[in-house]
DNA sequence: GTTCATTACGGATTCCGTAAGGATG
DNA sequence: CATCCTTACGGAATCCGTAATGAAC
């Protein structure tokens, strides 16, 4: 059993059981993963994939816990890799991570710029997804962060930890009529077409819900991933934005007016998730910190540690977060 | 990096770095250790050993921790073979148990009888020692369980499964005085020189505790590893001996007589330990059974789900376990 | 007929053993 | 000087690429 071989079967699994996409993707020959695998069968006594004549079809059930642990197992010699690193050039490396537009344009860049004054041999990388893209991206390993409001929970796999709560304001063009309107109430809101993040995204979730607690049924009238482009259609007249507040700057957004929000819909909290088997460089602690101070080393350690959800959201339960505005 | 080259400095690591030494026990030569150690650490770019000269004489920190993510990396390559046996010849492979001689002769047999009539394609393998050596092959996967009484909880890689509670008896020869003796206690037992188990063993924590919570400092004449060599001694008029009820049989056991201690010391609890990342296969479950049948496959997966001890025990808490007299 | 996996084969590399060399205590 | 690790070297095995073959959709 080699660990290239374990590497083969766990990326062709995630290649949809296609051997030459996964080839190419790997950079490698088709040939040669067919191979390899081949032979780990052999060893093994085993098939791991199902083959209708040539074409992998399945995997089968021992496959199946065959390549849950093969990933296991290279997420470990990566840890093992990244220890190495850690000890032979402190300070250096490359940290990637997964977030929403809301998260990149808006909370991100104060922290990434002193994070790269603070540390300038490292490398960053900034992916952009969907919250479940993003969660699915640090549960496979294929970056070290995910930071996002919504589905982290979603991965059993990840530890969630807690960085800072916000709140939603509405955007309306200057001169609406929700503008005078004393004591906003949801149902207020609701009498307007609403313009909005696309469902399951930056808390997006507890606004459905507000709404529905009160039997409110809005007409939604376009969903975007993204605040910018809600902005320009809220200028355009076509509704009112629902975005976090953050989002809105007084001087950018000047034909815009942004009404407090806090009271209609629950405040969101944006988590940092990471796999619980990752070995943490430094600089990643440093990150973090950065991004939500009341994180120390420590307690992401011990975070880490705990293997329970539940376990960890009780060790938070006490933390009080910083809250943005 | 090669699955080889992790198991070369894990088990030179269990060799008190020794490479020559290390060499013999797994069959190979010593340079091509040597060699593939110096190639690693190539690879990695930091050393694994501290070298003096050449010897090696320490871990480096980050070698400690690559050895570390190494032995649960060749840990999990086991379980994925033992998953590819499981499903190529379900019912048959081997089942090694460590334990202590007071459960290999006393409580086993008849679990061992049964399951090798109902599995007589499983080869059964029974290693002796002192609860920290048993507890010790389980924790580094030289066997797949280990049953203790004692010493099982040192190890937190290790789940512990309650499987009977016990109680003690005294030996004595016949017509000791003690025999006629009504209501005996702790200070009855103290005028005697006493026979027991050599400290660390099979319950042996529970007697010092007894005696010492009522301030009793008893003379303790022999220790022993062994019931039947402690009755042999108590048999040759030397003292009374202290052991597990289930060590005194009425037939074999004429010379003697047993009087019931279970008023004097605490219950003791026989558990079994298993590594948490070990794969159980379908007959290891059977053999837990058979030996606790509370132990349901259902709750024995559950137990090792669970990374925490705490979570363990109170898992554990509501169920009544068998006790055996 | 296109896509996709397997088989065949050859060159480069790696692995692992024996034998010799050099450091340590 | 006995123990122990490293270096040197050669044969065997492995790995991986290209090219050809054949099954599936």
């Amino acid at each position: 059993m080699k660990l290239q071989q374990l590497r083969y079967i766990w990326e062709v699994s995630k290649n949809n059981l296609n051997v030459s996409a996964t080839a190419e993707t790997i950079y490698t020959s088709q040939p040669g993963i067919s191979k390899q695998i081949r032979i780990l069968e052999e060893e093994l006594g085993i098939p791991i994939f199902a083959r209708n004549g040539k074409h992998l079809t399945n995997m089968t059930p021992a496959g199946e816990k065959i390549i849950a642990i093969s990933g296991e197992i290279l997420m470990q010699a990566k840890n093992i890799k990244n220890i190495a690193r850690e000890y032979r050039d402190e300070g250096k490396g490359s940290l990637s991570i997964a977030t929403t537009h809301t998260q990149a344009r808006y909370a991100l860049p104060p922290v990434i710029k002193s994070f790269m004054e603070d540390l300038p041999d490292v490398s960053l990388d900034l992916q952009q997804g969907t919250p479940v893209q993003i969660s699915e991206m640090v549960s496979q390993g294929k970056v070290d962060l995910a930071i996002a409001t919504e589905a982290i929970e979603l991965f059993d796999n990840l530890v969630m930890l807690p960085c800072y709560s916000w709140d939603r304001c509405l955007l309306v063009p200057k001169g609406h009529p929700l503008v005078a309107v004393k004591d906003l109430t949801l149902s207020d809101v609701a009498d307007h077409p609403l313009i909005t993040y696309v469902f399951g995204f930056t808390g997006r979730s507890k606004l459905d819900e507000a709404f529905e607690n009160e039997g409110l049924k809005p007409e939604v009238a376009l969903t975007a991933v993204d605040a910018d482009v809600i902005k320009t259609y809220v200028r355009l007249g076509l509704g009112v934005g629902i975005v976090a507040r953050m989002a809105y700057d007084e001087q950018t957004d000047q034909g815009l007016v942004a009404l407090d929000a806090s009271h209609l819909f629950g405040r969101s909290v944006t988590k940092i998730g990471i796999r619980k088997d990752t070995f943490l460089r430094g600089y990643m602690y440093e990150f973090i910190c950065l991004f939500a101070p009341h994180l120390s080393k420590e307690l992401i350690d011990e975070a880490m540690k705990l293997k329970q959800r539940s376990a960890i959201n009780e060790l938070f339960k006490d933390i009080k977060l910083p809250h943005i505005n």
